[in-house]
RNA sequence: GGCCCCAUGGUCAAGUGGUCUAAGACACCGCCCUUUCACGGCGGUAACCCGGGUUCGAAUCCCGGUGGGGUCACCA
């Protein structure tokens, strides 16, 4: 069996979209699956929309999710260049191979010629590929055409006797397209940019790529390309194409489903491995009933036979869930690490912290991250610990503190922490207990108020670890400030 | 419109002719845990698109509808 071979090839024309990751995901399984190459290639011949800053985005996505790359731009490898713009001679070459193997012609239609054709055909209800005016030009025809100053794109000759390609598809079966649908379609644009369905097969070959793992939306494409493979003498790739995505209304994701680029989850607060178990399930199941899956597991479960046909919504209810499941999972130092710049961000941290504030942070992450969707709403959860003051009491908190009792417990209190040589966790239970004795109250009498007082709100994490967050000092000084705002 | 793909609960899905009065997960609802909220635990509601075949037997195979989607560029 041939070495397995397999590149996920992106365009660099905007944000990176979950569906690009998706396919770089299963690219990247299988290469790791059969202990293959991942090659990664930038399709950047859209010379409009293509930038480096798209480039690097993408780079850095991939990098993010934990997917590296054998073979590619910044990488290197010896099939490079890596980027098509950087190969455009090697399209050259095998248009002019077409050419003189009349495989390919001269088109000399200018895109406006083009698209008048395509609106009277479509009036007329049949919209089909290209008339095949310059499919038969001879050179003197070329000459003068040329004189007029026009520049000539090159068309692939689609065969006329080829009867039907039927393409093999490792997730789909065999699929076939009659040839007689397809028009000549340009490999070579009149500027010399190769278009997608040339250069793909050309830099396939060339980086012996063994298996073509997309999105559905190609399979169309696919008999064009096969037809190439065929016209250059070569062995096609083995094909499979995954299904896409949906967004909500079952149309192809897009931007206005809401957030699409990765970029977009990243800077949210979701983790890498939350992204990665749900780009997995979406389009492939493990077959049991295990759903958390790191990218280890994954290399060891993964196969394309698995992969589903049909197209998956994406749910964002899910994923949300396993991002708060890798939030609360994962090793504290590392949620806390993760966590940091996005305190920073809202303005609650400022960096390099001490080894105490660290060992403090940790406390409060630990408290407050059973809460959490993503990471940027840690911003909602942790204003408590960080400022000095109680800011809005909720109304419900308000009324907790005009019970009677309350002065005599808050006083009681604010003394015993006072007096309480290490205010930790356990000691504030203590404390609690003691100062409703005192007070002549116990249960939800000495909490509720006391929570009131502490955070604002009458519901939210385990009193006894806030105290112990906050420090005698603030418990006390809060107390105090409540009972002077129940005067 | 032509071509192509797809079709199990609201969503993701298991299921490859009998063990399906159809698994699991998310969401939703209820109960428990708890000073509260959340987390967690337990339980519940909820599905084989329709019609024909094939077969002793069909969610599973075939055909036809219907529905949804993709694609028809000098974009990729």
């Amino acid at each position: 069996m041939q070495p397995v071979r397999v590149r996920f090839a992106p365009s660099p024309t905007g944000p990176f979209h979950i569906g690009g990751a998706r396919s770089a995901l299963f690219n990247w399984l299988f290469a790791r699956r059969y202990g293959g190459v991942f090659i990664l290639r930038i399709e950047d011949t859209d010379l409009e929309r293509s930038s480096r800053e798209s480039e690097e985005n993408i780079l850095a996505a991939l990098r993010w999710l934990g997917l590296d790359w054998d073979e590619g731009v910044e990488v290197g490898g010896p099939n490079g260049p890596y980027r098509q713009t950087e190969r455009l001679e090697l399209y050259q070459r095998y248009a002019e191979q077409l050419l003189s193997q009349k495989d390919a012609y001269r088109c000399y239609c200018t895109e406006e010629e083009l698209a008048a054709e395509r609106e009277a055909l479509l009036a007329e209800g049949a919209l089909s590929g290209y008339s095949g005016r310059c499919r038969n030009l001879s050179p003197e025809d070329c000459a003068r055409l040329e004189a007029e100053g026009r520049k000539p794109a090159i068309r692939f000759r689609v065969p006329d006797n080829q009867g039907t390609i039927v393409v093999r598809d490792l997730v789909r079966g065999e699929v076939s397209f009659d040839c007689s649908d397809i028009g000549d379609f340009i490999i070579l644009k009149s500027d010399g940019i190769p278009t997608y369905n040339f250069a793909v097969v050309v830099d396939d070959h060339c980086m012996s790529v063994s298996h073509v793992i997309r999105a559905e939306e190609h399979l169309p494409n696919t008999p064009r390309q096969i037809l190439l493979y065929n016209a250059l003498g070569w062995e096609t790739p083995q094909f499979a194409h995954v299904s896409l995505i949906l967004g909500k209304d079952r149309s192809k994701m897009s931007k206005r489903h809401g957030a699409t680029a990765i970029e977009q989850y990243q800077e949210k607060g979701y983790l890498p491995e939350a992204m990665v178990n749900f780009l997995a399930l979406l389009g492939w199941s493990a077959g049991g009933e295990e759903e958390i899956f790191s990218l280890e597991e994954l290399t060891r479960q993964f196969s394309l036979e698995r992969v589903s046909k049909s197209p998956a919504v994406f749910d964002l209810d899910k994923l949300n869930w396993l991002n708060g499941h890798y939030i609360r999972q994962s090793p504290i130092e590392y949620i806390t690490d993760l966590s940091i710049p996005f305190l920073e961000k809202a303005g609650y941290l400022k960096t390099p912290l001490t080894p105490e504030r660290y060992e403090w942070l940790k406390e409060v992450i630990a408290l407050v991250r059973k809460y959490l969707v993503c990471l940027d709403d840690l911003k909602d959860h942790v204003g408590i610990y960080f400022n000095e003051e109680v800011e809005v009491l909720e109304e419900e908190a308000r009324e907790a503190l005009t019970a009677p009792h309350v002065p005599a417990l808050f006083e009681a209190l604010a003394r015993l922490v006072l007096d309480c040589p290490a205010l930790s966790a356990e000691a504030a239970k203590g404390l609690l207990k003691a100062a409703g004795k005192e007070a002549g109250v116990k249960g939800k009498q000495i909490f509720i108020p006391v929570r009131a007082a502490l955070t604002g709100s009458i519901e939210g994490p385990d009193l006894d670890r806030i105290m112990a967050i906050l420090g005698k000092e603030r418990v006390a000084r809060r107390l105090a400030a409540a009972l002077d705002r129940g005067l």
